[in-house]
DNA sequence: GTAATTGCTAAACCTAACTTCAGCTCAAGG
DNA sequence: CCTTGAGCTGAAGTTAGGTTTAGCAATTAC
């Protein structure tokens, strides 16, 4: 059972409809391990088009390239997943919808009972509590109330 | 009422927790603008801690910059937020939080129909359906599925 | 056998929302 | 008057997730 001849990167660009670009991106963080042929051109198996739609999937579901790698790191021997693998990580996935869910819920209920206020006070303000609303992660001033670059990891130390 | 003395920008950092090169950037971005005093430093309103506040509470909603400063532009002579105008917009907030409810909601219907499923196939999986998923705006392949440059607003005819 | 396609790499560019830096000037306190 | 702290500007750096470009090499099609 050599490793069949495989298919070449255009090829799942056609059938994901990734751009190549994006296809050497992620085998470049780690999310895809290709071999290369003689000429050094790269192929892939046919299965990484299962793993390249559960990339996209899980990108959907807001996971960054580094967690998607870690769920991909979890299935044995770095295979493709399954429909058992998927089954479990769904899972995960589902808990991590609902908790997205319950804040913004409680981010309308806070909402609710601000429209008549108006006063926006940040200290007294429901509306302002980042703890609570987790704002949109990533974006935002980085250093946003309680997250200052003392408190977070010490900035030159760890490069 | 001549322009009272008015505040420094350090005050305002003080005040609202922002960073001193946020609001800069800020007035950079046209939500702010401060007048200069004789030596060339920035002066501002009072109120401004008000208008700060208005910001960070719309980036919360996940808002980006130039739509609040859409926000703040409808405001009669570029004021800040008075009550009765943050009932207005808080209510139009309240709609576009609901919106990302009922994507995540319909997101997760779908999910539970795919847990067990497992096929991980984007021509026919509920999971890979961008036209109702909206995804994580702003991130994610900017190309991705039915959005390709050809489609979008032509690239290089309307900046 | 040759042309057209596809693939390769490294580096630069992109957006958003900021931060950091260098090299000054201004303002306030004693 | 002198020092210290706060402010100034413009440019470059940061992160994530890619795209674009340039200049070649390999493959495929005819």
């Amino acid at each position: 059972m050599a490793k069949s001849a495989g298919v070449a990167i255009g090829y799942l660009s056609d059938r994901t409809g990734l751009a190549v670009s994006a296809i050497r991106y992620y085998e470049a963080q780690g999310l895809l391990e290709p071999w290369r042929n003689a000429g050094g051109q790269r192929r892939f198996h046919r299965a990484d088009i299962r793993r390249l739609s559960f990339i996209m999937i899980a990108q959907q579901f807001g996971f960054s390239l580094p967690e998607i790698r870690g769920f991909l790191k979890t299935l044995p021997g770095g295979r493709t997943p399954t429909p058992e693998d998927w089954s479990r990580i769904s899972t995960g996935f589902r808990q991590h919808l609902d908790a997205r869910i319950e804040t913004l819920q409680k981010m309308r209920d806070n909402l609710d009972g601000c429209i008549g206020c108006g006063c926006l006070s940040l200290p007294k303000c429901a509306l302002y509590n980042p703890k609570d609303l987790a704002a949109e992660k990533g974006k935002g001033p980085r250093y946003l109330m309680g997250d200052s670059p003392e408190t977070a990891a010490a900035p030159e130390n760890e490069a």
